[in-house]
DNA sequence: GACACCTTGTGCATCAGTTCACAAGAGTCT
DNA sequence: AGACTCTTGTGAACTGATGCACAAGGTGTC
């Protein structure tokens, strides 16, 4: 029941699962769900979903459960998904084309609304309705297509400069693909996506059990 | 100075940075890296870092710091870095071969050595060198192939499926971009790269400045 | 050899997040 | 109304990770 208080951080990271697992429920109809149900679609357990919900200030009714609409409306506003929040894609190499050319991210309302890139091939092409600019022309993009969030798919090299060069332009999330320590300010917030980690984690276990076997 | 015990998942999913911080260090040559050095490489702090490779046993020398080249040893031996694990991609969207195409896996020894699609017009064919198959023939490849990793980049409807598959074919190891919760047997590694979840996490903190600022 | 200077390794306090367990409320049935 | 069932909300214990701070143990210099 805390008035929408800090959330935790672990918390804002399920909203997003809560919010789709809730789309397992038909909208104009009132429904409940369980914490127990939701904690099924979520992939967490019940504890779990009481505590990060009770952080919204939500309130379920005992015995009963959530109502569904009410609780969509209020993940929905707690994460501001009503927003749109134009995203640059930086580098548009295989990786990049296919995140520009993902229509998930406009349905969720983060529309890819321009790409840059090094390539004098690539720039001035529209790719799946994406433009592509050069590189410099980026604090130009950003002020004038208002964009909030830059993905940066970049080479390595270049993923430094180009975080730079997005923090100049005054974009302050940055989601990164590029297998690099990328530093900035604190109020930037950056999320590394790191492929080849995962896959070295992945690897980790799997010589582990390995190890294990042999012994 | 612990003998090879149990290392902190969240130690595991940092000495993949390490291992790339110490890039930095040319290979044959004798250097020293102090725990500072490496901890502005890879992102962390000193502390962190120093209490992360005594996990692994490490012993730098204290007023000096790590050799870089057995510290490089060491991380590689403690991650089994030197162990290949052919990775298989199912679902060639866009997504999906952007990643077949990826050379950098390969160097990382994760080799993309085969690659499935329900898509009629793809099956038989060979995209950048991975040659793709039907969904059902997954069981087959696994073995012959010795597929290790299962990277699952169907839409989400398929990727429940696509999981079972996997693990009916003995693959544990699972790097899913499908915005679903999978379930699995609990040996069964699953990593969830999910960008729309990422996205609108980034989407919460744009949207807590943007009230933060209009109050 | 003594002293000054580094940097590691680690005990300890702290913090964030998870899980348990249960009282408190809401509905239902008799 | 009372008893029963269900599910929330939350205090409290617990787990894991982080960061501090400092002793221990090296190197180099005089």
């Amino acid at each position: 029941m805390a008035p929408l208080g800090r959330i935790p951080e672990a918390t804002v990271a399920r909203l997003p699962l809560y919010l789709r697992g809730l789309d397992a429920f038909p909208v104009g109809v009132t429904a409940t769900v369980s914490s127990d149900e939701l904690a099924d679609l979520a992939g967490v357990n019940a504890a779990k979903v009481r505590k990060d919900l009770s952080h919204l200030g939500t309130y379920g009714t005992r015995g009963v459960g959530y109502d569904s609409a009410f609780l969509r409306f209020q993940i929905s506003q707690a994460l501001g998904v009503a927003n749109v929040w134009p995203v640059v894609v930086c580098g548009m190499g295989n990786l990049g084309r296919a995140l520009a050319n993902h229509i998930g991210f406009t349905d969720c309302g983060f529309p890819v609304v321009a790409a840059t890139d090094s390539d004098l091939d690539k720039i001035g092409t529209v790719v799946d309705g994406v433009p592509v600019h050069a590189p410099g022309e980026l604090g130009d993009i950003v002020h004038r297509l208002n964009v909030a969030i830059g993905v940066i798919s970049t080479p390595p090299e270049a993923a430094q400069g180009t975080a730079d060069a997005l923090v100049a332009a005054g974009v302050t999330s940055i989601m990164s693909f590029a297998p690099t320590v990328l530093s900035a300010p604190d109020e930037v917030e950056i999320r590394s996506v790191d492929l080849v980690t995962e896959l070295q984690i992945l690897g980790f276990h799997l010589h582990r059990v390995r190890i294990a076997e042999d012994s």
